[in-house]
DNA sequence: TGTACATCAGTGAACGCGCGTTCACTGATGTAC
DNA sequence: TGTACATCAGTGAACGCGCGTTCACTGATGTAC
């Protein structure tokens, strides 16, 4: 690549980490300006032109990326599970850790997911539900594996990670010690989650 | 009441419906500005000021109107409850009923309720703890009556209200058709959790 | 009931501000020969 | 390797715009006597 193309791709990168950077439980997407974002990657407003038609599409962009940590967390959660055992425990341990890694980007995908603009809404809800499809695949393969059938894994799939999100939400803000309370009680309620899906299916099954 | 005391109430109102007409899929209460909402009210932008001191004091008299729609609904499902049973598809028909009928109140409150300014936050986790509080009390008292033991039915409230507001948010831009979809969800939802709750509940007792 | 004064919701002009966007430009980097 | 030309990321001046807020005001309503 030539140098010309890599300075570009060097500016478009301090531009997204500015955005990111300015992102906070009390800045939201929709609050930052491209003159702002601008000045803080330290280029000209007029600038930033070159890399992005408007601020919305660098908000895509990381919503992109925000796609990819979602998926790398998934490998990273299958790893320490086939290592570990204890999925839910294990998957929400590995979350938590995502999240405090990337508070930012967790942070414009939780709350652009019932955001104002529709392309962000529409972009972070194909992300998460590719998430849900990845899931509920796994839980019908433990569920297989176990003899211990569900009812309905998608679904299972889906409300776990409603809580998970929000949760996730809450704990962006919280201190650790607050943390922590919300992991014990994440990981009850994806329980209650689990085995009241094993508990329906096993009716169903005895009709 | 002084009929220029009522006046100034109707202009109030006139200012309150005019912010909430505003609000919908695509605008945010972020988004709105004062000069927009004196607009739509019929007054002077100056004039706003003689009714709140910024328009984030406006916004807060609406989650104030929303916790009231809140107890509202809560009041609603318990009559219809003791008549027709069936707690949670009950509540859930209730629940869509409202949501159809105050959407922008309650779009507010959901969006809000993860948005960017920490007195709203804060205001309206103020209302949805005491509506999770209530519905708690309530699940207490049905496990006892049907003699089927839940385990923390705080935490089960918890889970409950998580999972109804969120598809409560989806609902809120839903075709009718996808919305009749989403209540079928939504009570396989909450039937997993409670019947979780009670399973593991029973597990516990039996240790 | 009438009068004199006080209150106060609503007004219109004016302000300074940061915004997004346009434009013609510069000069370093890249390319063709 | 050197030369002539093309590309294009970054620039600075300039624009018009809607915003929140201030101020001194008006005139209808309320109150005291």
């Amino acid at each position: 690549m030539s140098a010309r193309a890599e300075q570009k791709l060097r500016t478009r990168r301090a531009l997204m980490d500015a955005a990111l950077a300015q992102l906070s439980a009390d800045r939201g997407f929709g609050s930052l300006s491209l003159r702002e974002v601008a000045r803080e990657a330290g280029i000209a407003p007029t600038s930033f032109y070159r890399h992005f038609a408007e601020l919305d599409e660098l908000g895509l962009a990381l919503v992109d990326e925000g796609g990819v940590a979602l998926r790398q967390l998934m490998r990273q959660a299958r790893k320490r599970i086939a290592r570990d055992g204890s999925a839910i425990s294990t998957s929400v341990d590995t979350f938590m850790e995502y999240l405090g890694n990337n508070s930012n980007l967790f942070r414009l995908m939780l709350r652009e997911s019932t955001g104002v603009s529709k392309s962000f809404r529409t972009a972070i809800k194909a992300e998460i539900d590719h998430f849900v499809t990845e899931l509920a695949a796994d839980l019908a393969r433990i569920a297989e594996e176990q003899k211990k059938p569900l009812s309905d894994p998608k679904l299972v799939a889906e409300a776990m990670v409603t809580l998970v999100f929000n949760q996730g939400a809450e704990a962006l803000d919280a201190t650790p010690k607050e943390r922590d309370e919300l992991k014990v009680k994440l990981k009850t309620e994806l329980r209650m989650v689990l085995v009241g899906s094993r508990t329906l299916s096993r009716h169903s099954v005895g009709k």
